[in-house]
DNA sequence: AGGTTTATTGACGGTTCGTCAGGAAATGCC
DNA sequence: GGCATTTCCTGACGAACCGTCAATAAACCT
């Protein structure tokens, strides 16, 4: 199974996993609008049209670069998934795994909302696709199943209406819709909003108490909950974002203060 | 102060209502990327220079199209909040709104996406750039104000911690995550989800349920609160939109549904 | 009418995308 | 190694678009 590759088909392959770094880089530096393709190619030593042999357009490389960031998101959700503790605690630490995805790659929704609005599915290669919407399923599945063990041991009794499916879609509007207000004020003087990301933390747990979803917040300190989620499940990638316990970020946990209150 | 206007400017005037009238419809049709300035020039039989004189780039153009509907929107949400009724069904009378106008200009949040995504805030005149900022935080200011209400009346007592902002952050995220969900599921072939605004309805009761927010949505029926909503305050613009009550798109309304089973 | 200001035009330079004929390099075969 | 075949690489090229500007036309004023 193991085919040792001819020197060619190792440079092949080096050379594109060079031009999806170059690419990454200038996308986070400088947004998508930066990432040309003949910059690339000096970039990366070869001309134009070698970068075309490895991606059908300028969409298509976005779509690898995005590709890479969305395997390692959904990676992060199902390690988040293995939290031990209470099926509500397990949602908020794949909450605390989204939150941690933003910060190591700010620049990948605004990627795939760039790359989606402004193209055509017909330019982006076909497997690339299917495996980027793979990943948003992987990611669904992970919150999918979370929903169910907690409906199945009694912590979440849905409405009649309600299903499975709505709690899953809510958080991922919730999150998206924060991710993209942080975007857009980057352009505005005078934001709406100083820093959305702990009011995003603080808000899901409303949606959660919202289901009836046990323990409510009130009851449990889901502040504390992220932090252990980021220190024993993500210890080296909160260090890379700067989300560490030592307290570099401040983590919304009204919940929390108010019982912190209580204890004084 | 009214001054009657040369034949020219009058023609000016109406000249730049045309450029702005054929980008709409372009970017409803085709997206932002097919509004080009030569494409512009030659539907309204000028050449590009002309264009040019009303409109500083591209971008501008686009600003200026997204000005006119987010000055509708913000109409819109200002007429929902004026629904006579509790601090809630308020409330939910501008999730109608939000909703209603996202069915009457479903390229509006395409296009600011579009637009601040890939472009420079130096290439939008400043005047027009203050005037989209402002309606926006006319937006917030509805919200903000009904929340204001709603803790005065003692609607709704918000935790230790909890803020009006957040609320109102809360909800925008929602829906502008629910829209950006739309849009983008338009690109790939087996959506995630069928239809988000039926969910993001129920959703947007949840969240308010979950600061507690009285009545909940088990003791009234916001799926009837919403459908009045559109036959009194948006009778003219739910028919257009094809949102009117006789029953054309489905309202959800999870927490109607449970309590009509109560009453069977 | 004639001079001055303002508006309009379209050709032009610049940038980027994606293509392709022709040349270079790797590969396979003896 | 030598040679044929396949595969890969190159950079010039056409097309699309943006934004500019000198020259021209129209409007305005007295």
């Amino acid at each position: 199974m193991v085919r040792p590759l001819s020197p060619k088909q190792q440079e092949i392959r080096d050379r594109e996993a060079r031009i999806l770094d170059e690419a990454q880089t200038v996308l986070l530096a400088r947004g998508a609008g930066a990432v040309t393709m003949d910059r690339m190619a000096t970039a990366v030593g070869v001309s134009k049209g070698t970068v075309y042999q490895h991606f059908s357009s300028k969409e298509d490389l976005l779509a690898a670069v995005l590709l890479r960031s969305a395997d390692i998101r959904a990676r992060l959700f199902e390690r988040a998934a293995s939290f031990p503790g209470q099926s509500r605690e397990r949602m908020s630490a794949v909450g605390a795994a989204a939150e941690l995805f933003f910060a190591l790659y700010p620049q990948h929704e605004q990627a795939e909302r760039a790359i989606k609005a402004a193209s055509i599915a017909e330019k982006i290669d076909a497997g690339r696709a299917a495996g980027l919407e793979a990943c948003t399923f992987r990611c669904f599945g992970v919150a999918t199943r979370i929903v169910r063990d907690a409906i199945a041991s009694g912590d979440l009794v849905l409405a009649p209406g309600q299903t499975v499916e709505q709690v899953c879609v809510g958080l991922w509007n919730l999150y998206t819709g924060a991710f993209l207000m942080r975007d857009l004020e980057n352009f505005i003087d005078e934001p709406v909003v100083t820093d959305p990301m702990p009011i995003l933390m603080a808000n899901a747990q409303v949606f959660l108490d919202g289901f009836g979803w046990q323990p409510l917040s009130s009851a449990h300190d889901y502040g504390e909950t992220h932090q252990r989620v980021l220190n024993e499940i993500f210890p080296d990638e909160a260090g890379l974002a700067g989300l560490d316990a030592a307290g570099g970020m401040a983590v919304a946990s009204p919940a929390g203060a108010a019982r912190r209150s209580h204890l004084d």
